[in-house]
DNA sequence: GTGTTTGTTATCAA
DNA sequence: CTTGATAACAAACA
């Protein structure tokens, strides 16, 4: 589940590997991948080139070298989604990483592939195919980001005054808040649950009960969270791995998601996880108010 | 065969 | 128009 860290950590190092460097050729394995007429996308982008990668919540935006009609290539990840890139040496040792976890590409799960002029390579990989590559012009690129996207964390934007005009005039729960992506952008199911443990807050709370102390650690621990799982290179619960096909090392620190019927590292009471918001929501019931 | 996993959107209701 | 709640999607695995 690539949430913002993980999202980040791809970011910083695939911008690195490819900037600049040009397109050779591409093949669309699973065409339901890329939200264009493939003729298009192929047209557009060989003998094209990134310039650089942005990012905006869950969402990559690949800057295309010769803008036209189009300027940005979009990549979202969603649940399984994954960009594994392998330059020339690794490709003619067979395609696996050098250190740590290997993932073999291309794999059954490849749905898209770029081939660089060096001889690198670049794979997305999608079991369930909720993902997406999309080419975009540079207005629409930001019509989506302005009507898609809320206040961006570890970014200026994210002062305390923005994070408590959220809170008003609001009837839903912290967690139903801290996920849509409209009001906040980046936090997903893991990173929700873990900023609600940080700041003692159950994430069933309304957020109009919330007084201004409780605003305020949550606003700091989401802060401390993200930047904390982003020096940890993301958290691997299922599916992720970073631009080297490598596991993040995050889920080592995790308080409450995926330790349910486990002991809270602060009280020693038992972690549950309940259905909320049709999400698995993991919270101490003890230390968590 | 069933339940479970989640980011996002569609849909409906208030 | 805004907000909120819920279902649906996709696909593999235990």
């Amino acid at each position: 589940m690539p949430e913002l860290p993980e999202v980040e950590t791809i970011r910083r190092d695939l911008e690195k590997k490819i900037a600049g460097e040009k397109i050779k050729n591409i093949e669309i394995l699973a065409a339901k991948s890329v939200h264009n007429k493939s003729s298009d996308f192929l047209k557009v982008l060989v003998g094209n080139k990134f310039k650089h990668i942005e990012r905006r919540g869950k969402l990559l935006m690949f800057a295309l070298g010769e803008a036209a009609k189009y300027s940005y290539l979009l990549v979202h990840l969603k649940m399984t989604g994954q960009l594994i890139y392998r330059h020339k040496k690794q490709l003619l040792a067979g395609g696996h990483s050098q250190t740590g976890m290997n993932t073999t590409v291309p794999n059954k799960f490849t749905r898209v592939v770029f081939s660089f002029a060096d001889g690198g390579q670049l794979f997305f990989n999608d079991l369930r195919r909720f993902g997406y590559l999309k080419l975009v012009s540079k207005e629409e690129k930001e019509k989506i980001v302005t009507n898609n996207f809320g206040i961006e964390p570890l970014t200026p934007d994210y002062t305390l005054e923005a994070f408590q005009k959220l809170f008003k005039k609001r009837q839903t729960n912290i967690k139903a808040l801290l996920l849509n992506q409209k009001l906040i952008s980046g936090i997903g199911n893991i990173y929700a649950d873990e900023a609600c443990f940080g700041a003692k807050i159950l994430p069933t709370r309304k957020v109009s009960s919330l007084t201004a102390v409780e605003i305020k650690k949550l606003y700091k621990c989401i802060e401390d969270i993200l930047k904390v799982a982003i020096a940890n290179r993301g958290t691997t619960f299922n599916n992720y791995v970073d631009s080297d096909g490598h596991t993040g090392s995050h889920i080592n620190f995790l308080n409450v998601y995926g330790r349910d019927g486990e002991k809270c590292k602060r009280c020693k009471n038992i972690i549950l996880k309940k259905k909320h918001a049709g999400r698995g929501t993991h919270y101490c019931p003890h230390c968590q108010k």
